[in-house]
DNA sequence: TCCGGCAGGATTTTT
DNA sequence: TCCTGCCGGA
C-alpha cells in the first residue's frame, strides 16, 4: 500500500511542477530549502519557522525529482515533531505521507534498521572472546526494556556481585551506562579516565549488562542506536547500501545529538554528504541526557564547505519578549551568535513579579488567568487554551494543579508520567511480552506473581536457581520446577497454571515477524503484512482475563482502580492498528504517548523541556529562583557548562510566549515539605530592565526586583498568622536586604541561606557541618552532588550536599 | 506469603 | 510531602 503511494508521488513529483510553497517563504527560508546540495546548516532561532522551511525542503526534494519519499532520512528527536513534520509534508502535497517510511526519531529509524541486522550484535563484538554461550547474538525480534526493567536488571547483577546497593545505588550505574552509550562506547571501549566509576566496578558491570541483555534478546534505549553504529562501524558493505539509499539526510534539532546519533549521522552522510542540520545552540537543553552542544557549534568544520543559513526573522513574539530573551541569552559564551528580530508592534513588556511564597505565586497566577480570560486592561480576551504555565521541575506543578482545582480552573498537565510508565500498563506489557518471547526473563519475573498467585521470595529463588542451573530461561526454569516437585502448596498449582497458559497464549499468536535479516535495502518500504487468525485485540483482551489480571483491578477498591482498567481498555484498544503484538509492543515502548486532547479549554501545565517547540499567547514562568531554576543540581553537576544550559532554558520559556510573558518567583518555597526560603534566580537580575515591568508595587516593602508584598497584608486572617513569623523570618528579611540594594552578589547575607551555594560547591573532607535532621558531623567523603557525612549523633550517612550547611555558616541560621 | 507500618531519603529535565 | 524498602506480625 505504501509503496505504491509512494510511487504515486514520486511519479507526479517528476512532473517539474510548480513550487508555490516556495512562495511564502521568506528569503533565508528559501535559501534553505534551495540549497539541496552538500551539508547545510539551518541555524533558525525561536519561532522562525523551521518547520516550515523543513517540510518544504523535503516536499521540494521530492518535487524536484532528486528523491523518492523513501529515499529521504529525516530525523526528529520526538515523535510530536515527526507526526508535525509528516503531517505538514502531506498537507503540502496535498495528501498524507505514507510513503515516508524514515521520516521518525532516532530511535524508532534505528529499531527498524536494528531489527534487520540484530544478527550482526553479538557477544564476540563487546570484548572479543567467546566464553559461556557461544554465537550468542541479538535477534530480530528483540524486546526494549524500558527504564524499570533496566533497573532490575542491573540491581540483580549488583547483588549478584555482592555490592552493597544501598551504598552503590543501581540508578547511579544506570545513568553511568547510559552515559557511555550515549557517548557510543561499548564495553570494550571504555576510556581509562572512566575507570573508576562505580567505584571502579562500572566498566565490568556494563560488560555483563550487556551480555546478560543479549541472553534475554533484549536492548535498552542507549542501545538501540549504539548497535547500529556498531553495525555500521563494522560492516562497512551494509553501510555503504545505506548510504546510497538515503540520498538525503535530514536532522531537525541536531544541538540536541549526542555523541553516538552524531557517529551515527556521520557515517550515513559520509558518501554524498547531502545533509541538512537544523537546530539552535540557545535550544540546546539536553546536555544532562548527553546532547552535545558542540556538534552544532562544530558543525563547519565536521562538513567543510558547509552553508550555513540563518533564520532570524521571528514570527512569534512581541519585539519586548524578544529583546528580554536576547538579553538573557547574551550572558552566555560560546555561542554561534543570532539576533532575532520582528517585524511585529511593541506589545507588552515582560512582566516580573515576586510573590510571598509558593501558594501565593499559585493564586496570583490563578486569578490572572481568569481575569485574561475575560480580557483586562485593554488586553484581548484570551482562552486558556492559549495560555500555559512552564516550571522548571514537575514538583512544581501540584502547587497549581490544587489552586487550579479549588477554584475549578480547566487546566490539563502535559508531560506528567508516560502511559506507558504507568504500573498496569508495564504489566500488561509484560503479559504481552512474555508471551510473544518466552526468553524474557524480566517480563516473567514482572508477571508471576501480579496477580498473586502464592509465589512469594523462595518459590522464585527456586526458580531462579532451577533455570541457571539448567541454562534455560526462566519461564522453563519455572516449568521445571513444578515438575519436579521443587515448588510446593497452591502455588505450585498457580505456577503449573501460569506456564500451560502462556504457551497457549504463545500458540495462539500466530503472528510472526517478518523482517528482513540480510541488509537487503531494495524494498525498504515493504511494510510488514501477516495477518493472524484470532485478531490481535481479542487475544490480548483474553490474555488479561484468563491470567486474572483483569480481575485483580476490578477486586481492587482503591480509588485508582477505576482509572487503571481505563488504562488498560485504552491499551488493548490501540492494538486495534496492529498486525501483530510484537509491532504493538514497540509502539507502545517508543512511541505511545498520552496526550488525550479531549477537547475544551483548559490551561496547560508543563515543564520548560516539555515545551519546547510549543508557543502560548500567553505564558507564566513562575519559580524563578537560584537553585530551582536554576537548578542547584544542575550546577553542582555541571559547573558553568549546567548553568549556561539553564540559561537556555530560560530562554526557551520566554521565547515560547507570543504576546505575554510573566515571570514569578517566591520568597518562600515548601521544599520536601519544608518551608525554605528562596532567592530570585539569577536571571531575574539578567532581564533587560527597559523591556520589563514590575508588576510588585514599587516604594512597598523596599520595592524593586525583590520586593514580595505578603498576601495577607491588607486583609483578613491570614494576616496575622502571617504577622507572627513573616517578618522575622529570613525569607521575607533577605527579600528586603535584596530589594534595598541589588548587588550581584552578597558574600555575607548569601551566607545566612539554608541553600548556600558556596558551600554547597566546595565541601572538603573533614569539614564541620551541619544538617537539618542529623546535626553536626564532618565530612569523609564526597561523590558529585553526594556527600558522606560522619555525623556526631546519626553516624555515618549519604546526604545530598544541598541540605547541608558548613557548620559556622549554620550557627548564623536564624531559626 | 502477605500486608501494614515505619524509617529514611529524595526531586530536575526524557527518547 | 511522598515514595521505596525493610521489618515484624498474622
Amino acid at each position: 500500500m505504501d509503496a505504491f503511494e509512494g510511487a504515486s508521488l514520486s511519479a507526479r513529483a517528476m512532473m517539474a511542477r510548480p513550487a508555490p510553497y516556495l512562495d511564502e517563504l521568506n528569503p533565508a527560508q528559501r535559501q534553505a530549502v534551495e540549497t539541496l546540495d552538500g551539508p547545510v546548516l539551518m541555524l533558525a532561532g525561536a519561532g522562525t519557522g523551521k518547520t516550515k522551511a523543513l517540510t518544504a525542503r523535503i516536499v521540494h526534494l521530492m518535487n524536484t525529482g532528486r528523491a523518492r519519499p523513501n529515499e529521504i532520512l529525516a530525523v526528529t528527536f520526538t515523535n510530536k515533531a515527526a507526526r508535525e513534520m509528516k503531517n505538514r509534508v502531506g498537507r503540502m502535497l496535498g495528501e498524507t505521507v505514507e510513503g515516508m517510511p524514515w521520516l521518525g526519531t532516532f530511535h524508532s529509524i534505528c529499531v527498524k534498521l536494528l531489527r534487520r541486522h540484530a544478527e550482526l550484535i553479538s557477544a564476540e563484538d563487546q570484548d572479543g572472546v567467546v566464553e559461556g554461550r557461544p554465537n550468542l547474538h541479538l535477534k530480530s525480534n528483540f524486546t526494549i526494556l524500558d527504564t524499570d526493567d533496566q533497573l532490575r536488571l542491573l540491581k540483580q547483577l549488583i547483588r549478584a556481585e555482592g555490592i552493597d546497593d544501598k551504598r552503590w545505588p543501581a540508578r547511579q550505574l544506570a545513568s553511568i551506562i547510559d552515559g557511555w552509550k550515549n557517548r557510543a562506547l561499548t564495553p570494550d571501549r571504555i576510556p581509562s579516565a572512566d575507570a573508576g566509576a562505580y567505584n571502579y566496578r562500572g566498566p565490568e558491570l556494563y560488560d555483563q549488562y550487556q551480555r546478560r541483555l543479549l541472553e534475554l534478546n533484549a536492548v535498552d534505549f542507549g542501545d538501540l542506536l549504539l548497535h547500529v553504529v556498531t553495525i555500521f562501524q563494522q560492516h562497512p558493505d551494509i553501510l555503504r547500501k545505506y548510504q546510497n539509499w538515503f540520498r538525503y539526510i535530514m536532522v531537525d534539532e541536531y544541538q540536541d545529538t549526542n555523541v553516538a546519533q552524531y557517529l551515527w549521522l556521520r557515517l550515513l552522510a559520509q558518501g554524498h554528504r547531502n545533509i541538512c542540520c537544523v537546530g539552535d545552540d540557545d535550544q540546546s537543553i539536553y546536555g544532562w541526557r548527553g546532547a552535545e552542544v558542540g556538534n552544532i557549534l562544530r558543525f563547519e568544520k565536521d562538513f567543510e564547505g558547509a552553508h550555513v543559513v540563518r533564520l532570524e526573522q521571528n514570527y512569534r513574539s512581541t519585539p519586548h519578549i524578544l529583546a528580554a530573551a536576547s538579553g538573557v541569552i547574551r550572558g552566555n559564551s560560546n555561542r554561534l551568535g543570532k539576533e532575532l528580530w520582528t517585524a511585529e508592534e511593541q506589545g507588552e513588556k515582560v512582566r516580573l513579579i515576586g510573590h510571598w511564597d509558593g501558594e501565593e505565586e499559585a493564586r496570583w497566577i490563578g486569578d490572572e488567568i481568569e481575569s485574561l480570560q475575560r480580557g483586562t486592561r485593554g488586553l484581548r480576551a484570551i482562552s486558556p487554551d492559549q495560555m500555559a504555565i512552564l516550571v522548571r521541575a514537575s514538583h512544581q506543578m501540584r502547587a497549581f494543579e490544587d489552586r487550579f482545582l479549588t477554584i475549578g480552573l480547566p487546566y490539563r498537565v502535559i508531560g506528567g508520567p508516560r502511559f506507558y510508565e504507568r504500573m498496569e500498563i508495564r504489566d500488561a506489557m509484560a503479559y504481552f511480552r512474555i508471551v510473544t518471547s518466552p526468553d524474557d526473563d524480566l517480563a516473567f519475573e514482572r508477571i508471576v506473581n501480579t496477580p498473586k498467585r502464592g509465589l512469594g521470595d523462595k518459590a522464585q529463588q527456586t526458580m531462579q536457581r532451577v533455570a541457571r542451573e539448567n541454562g534455560v530461561s526462566l519461564l522453563d526454569g519455572a516449568s521445571l520446577a513444578v515438575e519436579q516437585g521443587l515448588i510446593k502448596g497452591k502455588g505450585a498449582k498457580a505456577l503449573g497454571e501460569l506456564v500451560v497458559n502462556i504457551a497457549r497464549w504463545g500458540r495462539m499468536t500466530r503472528a510472526t515477524v517478518a523482517v528482513e535479516t540480510d541488509g537487503v535495502v531494495d524494498d525498504l518500504a515493504q511494510p510488514l503484512q501477516r495477518q493472524s487468525e484470532v485478531s490481535n485485540l481479542e487475544l490480548a483482551e483474553f490474555i488479561l482475563d484468563e491470567s486474572g489480571y483483569t480481575a485483580m483491578w476490578q477486586n481492587d477498591k482503591t480509588p485508582e482502580a477505576p482509572g487503571r482498567l481505563e488504562n488498560l481498555k485504552e491499551l488493548v484498544k490501540a492494538l486495534e492498528n496492529f498486525e501483530n503484538l510484537q509491532g504493538f509492543l514497540e509502539h507502545v515502548s517508543l512511541v505511545m504517548d498520552n496526550e488525550q486532547d479531549d477537547g475544551g479549554a483548559k490551561v496547560s501545565i508543563m515543564t520548560l523541556h516539555g515545551a519546547k517547540g510549543l508557543e502560548f499567547p500567553a505564558v507564566f514562568l513562575p519559580g524563578w529562583e537560584d537553585g530551582l531554576f536554576p537548578s542547584q543540581r544542575s550546577m553542582d553537576e555541571s559547573g558553568v557548562k549546567g548553568l549556561e544550559e539553564e540559561r537556555r532554558l530560560a530562554y526557551v520559556g520566554i521565547t515560547r510566549a507570543e504576546e505575554l510573558c510573566t515571570i514569578s518567583f517566591a520568597g518562600n518555597r515548601r521544599v520536601f515539605g519544608q518551608w525554605q526560603s528562596q532567592l530570585p534566580s539569577r536571571f531575574v537580575d539578567e532581564l533587560p530592565e527597559e523591556h520589563v515591568e514590575i508588576l510588585t508595587p514599587p516604594g512597598l516593602y523596599g520595592g524593586g526586583y525583590g520586593a514580595a508584598a505578603p498576601s495577607g497584608m491588607s486583609s483578613g486572617i491570614e494576616t496575622r498568622a502571617a504577622e507572627a513569623n513573616v517578618y522575622n523570618s529570613p525569607g521575607w528579611k533577605r527579600l528586603q536586604a535584596r530589594s534595598a540594594e541589588r548587588p550581584v552578589s552578597q558574600p555575607k547575607e548569601t551566607r545566612n541561606t539554608v541553600i548556600d551555594m558556596q558551600a554547597v560547591a566546595a565541601f572538603m573532607i573533614g569539614e564541620r557541618v551541619f544538617h537539618q535532621k542529623f546535626g553536626y558531623g564532618a565530612v569523609v567523603g564526597v561523590e558529585g552532588d553526594k556527600v558522606e557525612i560522619e555525623f556526631e549523633k546519626a553516624g555515618i550517612k549519604k546526604v545530598v550536599s544541598r541540605f547541608i550547611v558548613s557548620a559556622d555558616a549554620a550557627d548564623d541560621v536564624p531559626f
